[in-house]
DNA sequence: GTCCTCCATGTGATTATATAACATTACAAA
DNA sequence: TTTGTAATGTTATATAATCACATGGAGGAC
């Protein structure tokens, strides 16, 4: 979606998040995605579901839900817990946004335009979060799911780590 | 470790979990392997420790902080949440236990004998988790990590769906 | 348009999960 | 035996998520 995406040298694209890119783009984008993604299925994008994204996609950070309530409150929307999860679960629901487990937070989703099977890429040091697209079916996973019968409905696949940026800064192995 | 796992089509052995099994076996087998790798480490399996792991490896569930709290409580040990929340923070430290992200609970490790990046199949009917080996680094998110610079320090890797033993019993697409 | 229904929002209260801070006790090494 | 360190216990609190119920607003049936 971003303009500009440097190809890697293995042919894989990068996902958004570590690299510099014009975020301007990714809030109104990604609100246009999700507007004509609603109205295309008859489901209904209210001021707070629109502002809750619009806060997820300012930052390529999860954000807990009560930072969120935060920041719904100061914009004169309720400010009682459930406000800010209803929100988060029709977007999470409609996949429009993505639920970091590891976090108990929150992050817009960086591919809204097709289903997906979304891989995580957190980095520990200055909290970014980078979405890129997992293949559970292939590889060790979908090879133990086959051998015991298990049916895969969904996946959570996130690694942790150091992004790049950080690296660069900490040369050292920087083991917490 | 169990002893008659039987071998899949495709050469991959399948996990322990959803399988008929001596389960005996696992709680003598894991509590063994533990004080092995903790005496052969220098680390101290105290009577708390030996406890919640007892208590995990009697069942192929995860089971939340406050379940294995209660459980302590009854054989007399402290009844306050760090005391859950230190033994399985050691547990999980050394490999021992993991800790399943999306359910926020914590299981024994199946494979405590070496190093290993898990993943698990968690069962939305009976709640049964089986561990299986993930291999992070090849497939998807690890091209997309190689392809961003992103250092991969740890993974989360979760399945979510129906088991074979309940897509037996309710043999229809039994999605919720 | 009016009514009606459904869904969304707002609020107070509560439950669930996890950690902070500090005192006390057990262990092991010198 | 002293002494330092790690483990345990307790009180209190922080953080995350849900329940239950009242209110309001958008759209369809008529």
């Amino acid at each position: 979606m971003t303009s500009g995406s440097p190809i890697a040298p293995d042919g894989v694209t990068p996902p958004v998040g570590f690299t510099h890119h014009d975020h301007s783009s990714c809030v109104v984008d990604g609100l246009s995605a999700a507007e004509a993604r609603c109205s295309s299925e008859g489901l209904r994008f209210t001021p707070v579901r629109r502002k809750v994204l619009e806060i997820l996609l300012q930052e390529h950070r999860a954000l807990g839900a009560y930072v969120i309530l935060d920041r719904l409150r100061d914009e004169g929307f309720g400010s009682q817990p459930p406000v800010a999860y209803r929100a988060l679960d029709f977007l999470v629901t409609n996949g429009l946004a993505h639920k970091i487990e590891r976090l108990n937070a929150f992050i817009a989703c960086a591919h809204p335009h097709e289903p997906h099977a979304p891989a995580f890429m957190i980095c520990r040091l200055c909290d970014a979060v980078a979405e890129a697209q997992s293949s559970p079916a292939r590889g060790a996973l979908g090879a133990a799911a086959r051998a015991t019968g298990f049916r895969i409905e969904r996946t959570v696949v996130e690694a942790e780590g150091v992004c790049p940026s950080c690296a660069d800064k900490a040369p050292k192995k920087d083991n917490r």
